[in-house]
RNA sequence: GUGGGUGUAGCUCAGUUGGUUAGAGUGCCGGGUUGUGGCCCCGGAGGUCGAGGGUUCAAAUCCCUUCACUCACCCCA
């Protein structure tokens, strides 16, 4: 028979794994909510024009990398590749912005994208998902900034950078654009293949080819940072006070430009080493014209994402805490098996974790089985002390027993247990 | 979609110029202790050597095909 296996690029989240994920997910929720976040659960499916709408028609991730499938009834679904979409839309369809000026919401789950897998990429990956609505002040940028890259501290991610930009808006971006079109086409024959194609679809890619060829040529490109309109020129240098103010130490890269169609202004970015080539592990930016774009209200937006499993892999040494069995119940034979079943199942209802085997292994197997499972104590009950109507506690670290009374044992041993 | 690397026990890996019954460590089960864990000692189970084909008296080993995993390009979290 041949062996079903996972989907590529699709992993398990092993038991060994899950703690550290629960972790970080407790530490982004506190922290979250210390700057007045709160989580909005969106569904994994939605239909595909919302995706072709927002991400933008002739991006890769559009073009080429949705899982997309024609529903029962012919709808279009496509599963999602980023959540920023779908947050917006809930933010419309249920109208949000009536009920608060400024919304803050976050949302966790995974992500789906059709591409081949490598080190810190995956098919089904994680991200956290922070977004503002209705917040245009560059104060609002900054804070998200923060926000992130005290999250990612305190998760303990090491040697982090941050990246800065502004991407201009619809006002002066299209200049930028055309300039670097201008400035490519003298140097079109130089340029990688991948670079001539790029002049046709995004011609601001070019700026992070690797081609070292093609970094001689972008060296001298045009700056984005000098074909600022006065608005996003002041936008910026305010951004930068703030973060100033905020102690953070930033680079500005104004070579950065993100994958995404809908990025207005401030655009960001935090790598970290130890990551391999996709060394990218959060990014984030404005899109103040998205919302509206998408038939709500026309309010600005600024948020990012975080790739968990990115974040979780460059975590130095993740501590994982030993999985801990409060207690073992060793039974032998039938008659003590029996009570033993009671027993146990009556701790676990009084929310004490509690272990035996049914099998009526040896006692020294089952001892074996409590050291594995971690056991603070293991409770001895076998023919002798059904005969004397007793029990034997073992300490497990100090190895001192002491004999309980059958009547009684189980509230003896929830009071001992819920102490220690 | 394109290129490189790797596939041997649950896991991590040895395996010589092709040569008998494919090994080690770890984990698992049992015993040493007729009812007491970790350390130690002993034993046991566990393998279509990724799959298919070919060369050969003989293939884990050489050749071809294929699949999977992995890293990188592309792109991105």
């Amino acid at each position: 028979m041949e062996k079903i296996t996972a989907i590529k690029g699709i992993k398990d989240i092993l038991p060994a794994d899950t703690p550290v994920w629960r972790h970080v997910e407790q530490i982004a929720r506190e922290i979250f909510h210390c700057f007045g976040f709160r989580e909005i659960r969106v569904p994994i499916m939605e239909k595909t024009a919302l995706f072709q709408r927002s991400i933008g028609e002739t991006t890769d991730i559009v073009e080429k990398e949705m899982y997309t499938f024609r529903d029962r009834d012919d709808e279009l679904i496509t599963l999602r590749p980023e959540a920023t979409a779908s947050v917006i839309r809930a933010y419309i369809e249920h109208n949000l912005s009536a009920a608060d000026p400024v919304t803050k919401l976050y949302t966790i789950g995974p992500m789906f994208r059709r591409e081949r897998p490598q080190k810190g990429r995956f098919r089904q990956f994680h991200q956290m998902d922070v977004e503002v609505f209705g917040d245009d002040q560059p104060q609002s940028d900054a804070e998200v900034i923060l926000m992130l890259m005290h999250f990612l501290q305190v998760a303990g991610v090491q040697k982090l950078s941050l990246e800065i930009n502004s991407l201009g808006c619809k006002a002066c971006r299209p200049v930028f654009s055309q300039a670097v079109v201008e400035y490519l086409k003298e140097s079109h024959n130089v340029l990688c293949p991948d670079c001539q194609r790029r002049i046709q679809i995004n011609p601001l890619r070019v700026f992070d080819c690797k081609v070292e060829t093609c970094g001689v040529v972008i060296a001298d490109a045009p700056r984005i940072l000098n074909y600022l309109c006065v608005e996003c020129s002041y936008h910026f240098s305010l951004v930068k006070n703030h973060l100033d103010d905020l102690k953070l130490t930033y680079e500005i890269n104004p070579q950065m430009v993100r994958g995404l169609d809908y990025y207005t202004k401030t655009a960001f970015e935090v790598k970290s080493g130890a990551l391999g080539a996709q060394n990218s592990l959060a990014g984030g930016g404005r899109y103040d014209g998205l919302v509206s774009f998408l038939g709500g209200p026309d309010v600005p937006g600024i948020g990012f994402g975080i790739g968990l499993e990115r974040l979780i892999s460059c975590l130095p040494d993740p501590d994982k805490p030993p999985y801990r069995t409060d207690i073992f119940i060793a039974a032998l034979g039938a008659r003590a098996q029996k009570f033993c079943f009671g027993l146990t199942n009556e701790l676990r209802l009084s929310g004490i974790s509690a272990a035996m085997d049914y099998s009526d292994k040896s006692l020294k197997s089952q001892m074996k089985r409590a050291d594995r499972l971690n056991c603070a104590y293991t409770l001895i009950l076998g023919d002798q002390e059904m005969q004397d109507h007793c029990a034997q506690l073992r300490n497990m670290s100090t190895k001192e027993q002491q004999s309980l009374s059958l009547d009684t044992v189980t509230q003896t041993l929830i009071s001992i247990l819920h102490e220690g």
